[in-house]
DNA sequence: TCTAGATAGACAAGCAACTTGACGAGTTAT
DNA sequence: ATAACTCGTCAAGTTGCTTGTCTATCTAGA
């Protein structure tokens, strides 16, 4: 019945802890300087043709919090700006090999944190909840919920 | 094979719809002025016997953030600092009835929002759901993970 | 039982990640 | 053409944390 107060508790939980793991995987692996915020950043601008303003919209934040985000971006070297080629306004994302790096080691470092989920459950079964869960997303960007 | 990377973004997606799906709510059933952050800190308070450093421990911050936070719900009316009964330093905190309220008010946002999801599974898909993440569940307090 | 060290909480200053507001340059629609 | 909108930037203010320091109190060891 109060499985649902349960439920929320537990997807929190999990989601901390993920955030929490994967921040501390990429930090080993040499990105000391990123913060768990910058990982929505790259998801974004890796899927290309981002601008700043997109980039806000994604994130949720005003367009002056993303340009302070990409500025930080750009000065550590994970980001480059590039001229737009059908807006003389706007800038061009696009990540560095370093912001593929950064990529990279967050993506394996998702799968080294569920990895022992998989385990405890069983290939079969976390499948199943990878199928339940998927007809639960929400729509829209993942934005840093934390 | 790679659900890994799946799950991970499907956790982060629903942990940050529930956290705004239950900050909305709360906020239309009156409770303007709390803010995600805060629901934790309710929940250790409302576990009874909590002191200005528990709370820092649980929520993962500094005694002197945590301090500033207990300062702001009594402000509001959420909290009382009681004294301690066995050590003189410490101070009680306990919820005064508004902050019982918000809290009850926050647990039923968590289940409307999560009941569609109830929905949409069926309750028999759900309630395995429920077991299998019971299983993944990380010790220890649900942080702000947001 | 006295004393050295740890702990609870407060005061102060600083910082980082946002916000609101105003602006010039460029685009789009009428 | 021109009015309205949008992209990105400069500037200033707010907020939620931090580090550092302090007093009062508790606790453990000689």
């Amino acid at each position: 019945m109060d499985d649902a107060l349960a439920f929320s508790a537990l997807v929190l939980a999990l989601s901390g802890q993920l955030v929490q793991e994967i921040h501390t995987s990429v930090s080993q692996q040499g990105f000391q300087d990123l913060r768990p915020a910058h990982g929505f950043a790259f998801a974004r601008i890796s899927a290309g043709g981002a601008t700043t303003a997109d980039l806000a919209e994604h994130l949720g934040v005003t367009k002056q919090a993303a340009a302070q985000l990409v500025e930080e971006l750009v000065r550590k070297g994970y980001v480059e700006r590039h001229p737009h080629p059908h807006d003389a306004r706007a800038r061009l994302l696009e990540l560095t090999e370093t912001g593929w790096a950064a990529t990279r080691a967050a993506d394996q470092a998702a799968r080294a944190a569920v990895a022992p989920w998989r385990e405890v459950l069983g290939q079969a079964r976390f499948s199943e909840l990878v199928a339940d869960l998927t007809h639960l997303a929400p729509p829209g960007p993942i934005r840093p919920a934390w």
